[in-house]
RNA sequence: GGGAGUUUAGCUCAGCUGGUUAGAGCGCCUGCCUUACAAGCAGGAGGUCACAGGUUCGAGCCCUGUAACUCCCACCA
């Protein structure tokens, strides 16, 4: 056999093993009707987007979910794919575009444009593709799809068409956030409000008839130029006198009613408000009821219109160059110092405006009545739950949503104006005439659909939807939906609506969220902040399998996480653990087969209860989506369990020729492989195929359950014991200083003689002793010059004359003794109490009575010691 | 204005439906290159589980209240 080197070098490792699950094809999932499914539909990351750590985190979570249930004999299916993000894409291209040629979108016109935008896709697009496969993602990479090719395309259309002929699309005039720098409308989910410090203008508007002036308030007071009005509160006494009555628009000129309407908080401010209907939702609304003029004062670039001199100043510009002749010209009352929130593009976190202008809409009430009854029925389960809440009150608030965005790179929404009679036709293939008039003259909406719009369909639309596919008869409705609680509002839930309206069938059973990266101060990671950490070089550096269980472990579902660079350090360090001790197996074997012996010694038992144990928890787990907590325990399993203890228990029987020992290690580090190989792909596989097996490969073996056999917990609590004793002996020659080099001779006083017998090489090995002698609890023994350790077991003597300070041995046992003459009192009264006795599970009182026999058997065997100690 | 989360060792965090004397990683102290691993081994220090009440035989975990920090939603010009 091949010699192992001493470092494992995950580089030269991770890439072979990756093309070998490749090219065997382990990675597709065949629809295999004895077999039941198992599916996950990736998050598509942006076509323009880099592999950063929530990536990593979230991809590890669904590979670690993948691979567990294909080991468990699942078709496991995870379908990857990524998505065109309209905007993200589009400004990309327009950026390179401006750099390299000067040049913009419009300079090039739609069609060429386009073809840019492909070109740039079908280079760059694999990029965030091979990233994935870095991480060691066991995707099945033939059903690959992208949320513009063609089927997507496809379902889109279907969908848009049928929601409007069921009368759930509608176009039409509302308020909607503007973003001037992306130059498209958003939905209200694209926009973050940002608490900024800003200004509370107070403005003085003259009354026609001349008879005095209301005062009005703003924060934005270049919108002046499109007020239309001015309204109170109609039960306000202090304005009933003027109700009706007109004013005039300063710098305008322009004459405006005074309108009453409840919507004016007589409490705020003076009572009085400005209406601009085009450029804020409740003028809009307010104006709608009293028909207010509706002016446009700023465009899609956030430049003044309709404003006279202002025209064409920014928004910006046009508010300093407003109040300044406010000011001189006596208009401006007051200014107040007012933090308020200010709604940001989500995208280039440019302040959005507020826009009356004619979009598209998906009227939401009718759509969120199933989508709320089957979170509330339960049939589809938030990990953790409470997000479930977060989005049943998102959900039942949820207003319509706009869907036009006026970019070119997206898919292109299927309605015809027609020229001549105003129709539109709205239909699945591209129409020659309007279908009310017939008329020839018909133009296609220029705009294109929301990116969420087709990411809203992607459980199913990756699956093949509209036609009737294979894939989507036996994989569809998915399992679980991986993803973060940021982006509830966006995907999660409009992928919920979206499934039950046009599949009458949820898209997933369990939401499993999980949280955001942060960087070790708890900032959010981000380029402008440059605190961003690269997967990509941590993998370089650590490996896949470090990064991934450093992002796995120590946080838990729905929760914010740190990264810390060092703890990739530590993961790193726990998979060279994992392949030295490997490298200590195989240095050993000399079988070829791997399989248990019948028999099995005392601490073969033992750590082949341990693995029944664990084996059973990590499944719990893993199926409660606690994966950190079935990590965390595979980890303490292989470092501690097998590693500090049942490899050095081994070494004595090694050094014997001990074949059965061989078959142990060899068959718990093949358990081990396959526990830890959905968290730790590459490092598993690698070893897996360095030591005999019978598999073909690692990721195809059954996945450890608990098995019947191997429940020997009796002789796990036996060998412990010996633990106890080794335990006891290593701590009391740690205190004196006795280096590892000196040997001393150890006498067991016991009523368990046999277990200690069966162990003496175990004792000698890892305890320091040159032999080990075994006696019953009643024979006499000199304890002159004997260092005496006690456990509830035995006491153990050590002829360490020398090192014997028979005051400080007084001491340190009478200190003992009263620890744990604490902790028996404690116990005793416990169990004295008739209520825990009767109340408690039987379990519990047994452990506890147990506990107290230790207790007591420990403080006879001290009270003796001193007794003797002369 | 409404809702949620967090508060556990020096730091960052686990702690699964309430059940011993509360754990991990990193850091710290002591001793070891014991032929798998110094990216390691052995031993150790360090916590009144934010605070105040309550329920319970039993509370880090459940209930009530308080405080601090964080986030989400709504949005009053």
């Amino acid at each position: 056999m091949e010699e192992l080197p001493k470092i494992y070098d995950p580089k030269t490792v991770e890439k072979k093993i990756y093309d070998m699950w490749m090219e065997k094809g382990y990675f597709h999932a065949k629809r295999d009707p004895k077999k039941k499914p198992f599916t996950i539909v990736i998050p598509p990351p942006n076509v323009t987007g880099q592999l950063h750590l929530g990536h990593a985190l979230d991809e590890t979570i669904q590979d670690i979910l993948i691979r567990y249930k294909r080991m468990k004999g699942y078709a496991a299916l995870w379908v990857p794919g990524y998505d065109h993000a309209g905007i993200a894409t589009q400004i990309k291209v327009e950026e390179i575009l401006r750099e390299q040629e000067g040049k913009t979108r419009f300079d090039l016109g739609r069609e060429k444009f386009l073809e840019r935008v492909w070109d740039w896709k079908n280079k760059y697009g694999d990029r965030i593709v091979t990233q994935l496969k870095t991480l060691g993602s066991s995707c099945d990479w033939d059903r690959q799809r992208f949320t513009m090719d063609e089927g997507c395309s496809k379902a889109v259309r279907e969908v848009f068409c049928s929601l409007y002929e069921k009368g759930l699309i509608y176009r039409g005039k509302r308020i909607i956030n503007w973003c001037p720098h992306c130059t498209t409308a958003l939905s209200d989910a694209e926009v973050e409000y940002v608490e900024k410090p800003g200004h509370l203008w107070h403005l003085r508007y003259p009354l026609s008839d001349g008879s005095g002036e209301v005062v009005v308030a703003t924060t934005r007071p270049e919108t002046m130029l499109g007020d239309t009005g001015v309204a109170v509160n109609p039960n306000d006494e202090r304005y009933t006198n003027i109700v009706g009555k007109t004013c005039i628009l300063p710098l305008v000129g322009r004459e405006i009613p005074i309108v009453a309407d409840d919507y004016v908080d007589m409490e705020f401010g003076t009572g009085c408000v400005k209406m601009t209907p085009c450029h804020d939702p409740n003028d809009f609304e307010v104006g709608l009821r009293h028909n207010l003029e509706q002016v446009l004062v700023i465009d899609g670039e956030g430049k003044i219109i309709n404003g006279g001199k202002y025209n064409g100043m920014d928004r910006y510009e046009a508010r300093a160059a407003i109040l300044k002749d406010l000011e001189e010209q006596g208009y401006l009352v007051k200014v107040e110092d007012l933090s308020h929130n200010v709604g940001t593009c989500y995208r280039c976190h440019s302040d959005v405006e507020p826009v009356a202008s004619d979009q598209w809409f998906v009227k939401m009430a009718p759509l969120a009545k199933e989508a709320i009854r089957v979170v509330e029925d339960g049939e589809i389960k938030f990990v953790p739950d409470r997000f479930s809440k977060v989005y049943l009150n998102w959900m039942n608030n949820v207003r319509d949503w706009c869907i036009s965005r006026q970019l070119w790179w997206g898919h292109q929404i299927p309605a015809w104006y027609c020229q001549d009679c105003g129709h539109i036709t709205v239909s699945r293939e591209d129409p020659t005439e309007c279908e009310h008039c017939h008329s020839k003259n018909i133009k296609r909406d220029p705009d294109v659909l929301d990116t969420w719009f087709s990411s809203a369909l992607w459980p199913f639309s990756a699956l093949g939807w509209p036609d009737k596919t294979e894939d989507l008869d036996y994989f569809y409705p998915t399992d679980v939906l991986v993803t973060g609680y940021d982006i509830i509002f966006f995907w999660v839930a409009r992928m919920i609506f979206s499934g039950m309206e046009h599949m009458k069938e949820k898209p997933f059973s369990t939401v499993l969220l999980h949280g955001l990266v942060r960087d070790p101060q708890g900032k959010k990671m981000s380029k402008s902040a440059g605190n961003g950490v690269d997967p990509i070089e941590i993998i370089e550096k650590y490996g896949a399998d470090a990064l991934r269980f450093n992002l796995i472990t120590g946080n838990s579902p729905g929760n914010d996480t740190r990264f810390y660079v060092e703890r990739c350090e530590a993961m790193r360090n726990f998979a060279n653990k994992i392949w030295n001790a490997s490298r200590f197996v195989m240095m050993n074997l000399t079988i070829t087969e791997n399989k248990l012996p019948d028999k099995l010694e005392l601490p073969d038992k033992w750590v082949l209860s341990k693995l029944n144990t664990l084996a059973k928890e990590v499944n719990e787990n893993i199926d409660s989506y606690e994966i950190g907590v079935a990590a965390q325990k595979i980890y303490d399993f292989i470092w501690d369990t097998f590693c500090d203890w049942y490899i050095e228990l081994s070494k004595p029987r090694l050094s014997e020729g001990d074949e059965n020992a061989q078959h142990v290690l060899l068959y718990v580090l093949t358990e081990i492989l396959k526990l830890l190989h959905p968290f730790m792909p590459f490092i598993t596989e690698e070893i897996y195929d360095a030591i005999p097996h019978s598999g073909e490969a690692l990721i195809v073996e059954n996945y450890p359950e608990y098995d019947d056999k191997l429940d020997f917990t009796q002789q796990e609590r036996d060998f412990e014991i010996v633990m106890d004793a080794i335990g006891a002996l290593r701590s009391r020659r740690a205190d004196m200083n006795v280096p590892p080099s000196r040997k001393a001779k150890v006498i067991v006083l016991t009523d368990k003689q046999e277990i200690f017998k069966n162990s003496q090489i175990y004792i000698m090995r890892l305890a320091g002793a040159s032999e080990v002698a075994v006696d019953s609890f009643d024979s006499s023994h000199d304890t002159d010059g004997m260092v005496t350790v006690i456990t509830p077991s035995a006491k153990l003597m050590m002829p360490m004359a020398e090192l014997v300070d028979l005051a400080k041995e007084r001491e340190r046992i009478e200190k003992e003794l009263s620890k744990n003459r604490g902790f028996l009192a404690s116990q005793e009264k416990k169990l004295s109490n008739e209520n825990f006795v009767s109340r408690a599970p039987e379990a519990v009182v047994n452990a506890e009575r147990e506990k107290a026999e230790k207790l007591r058997a420990l403080i006879s065997n001290l009270e003796e010691t001193l007794a003797n100690l002369k």
